[in-house]
DNA sequence: CGGTGGATTCTCT
DNA sequence: GAGAATCCACCGA
């Protein structure tokens, strides 16, 4: 499971929703688990919202958060063994320009979990797609990761000892 | 069938 | 630093 988030980290992501590509290289994920991670969607079972983490590997969960943002997951675990790893940041390396337009500002692009989406234009639209296949895809970064931390997981009201967080060492945080 | 709360972000004080 | 915004699937009755 780490090693799936470990994996995920360097990545490039890219998306051509809106006919325009953008694409950012991950630098934080969080690995979330199934029916033994408290802090997991799929804590409780299958439902209609999370089902996409029940799917193969390399589908995409997308989900609403708060009622405003939208949340991008890579599923990493077998199928019908729900796992998931939340893509939380990157850093963007294509369509700049046409992210500071969707996010309305000229910094702080995609360092969160809802930003990142935003400047991706990714919703709930593709939520159970490939992250092969669809419209945004996942590419293996050229650049190896370099210093990981692991830390608590952000934002979690249940199960936020687990350090499954990662950060890709960026002079962040 | 209605109340509830969330893996967040922005704005104002 | 705190509070609002805002939607819908889930949970319990």
């Amino acid at each position: 499971m780490l090693e799936a988030a470990r994996a995920l980290l360097g990545s490039i992501l890219i998306s051509d929703v809106g006919g325009a590509r953008t694409a950012v290289r991950l630098i934080e994920v969080e690995a979330y688990g199934g029916g033994d991670d408290p802090a997991s969607h799929a804590f409780r079972g299958p439902t209609l919202r999370n089902r996409s983490m029940f799917g193969p590997p390399g589908t995409f969960y997308v989900y609403r958060s708060y009622g405003v943002h939208w949340c991008a997951n890579v599923v990493a675990g077998l199928e019908g063994t729900p796992a998931a790893v939340l893509l939380r940041a990157g850093e963007p390396v294509q369509g700049r320009e046409v992210m500071e337009e969707r996010r309305g500002r000229p910094d702080h692009l995609t360092d969160g979990p809802g930003k990142l989406c935003r400047a991706l234009a990714l919703t709930g639209e593709h939520d159970g797609t490939s992250v092969w296949e669809g419209p945004v895809r996942l590419t293996e970064g050229d650049a190896p990761p370099g210093v990981v931390a692991a830390s608590s997981r952000i934002g979690v009201t249940r199960g936020g000892d687990l350090p499954w967080r990662l950060v890709l060492r960026t002079g962040w945080r």
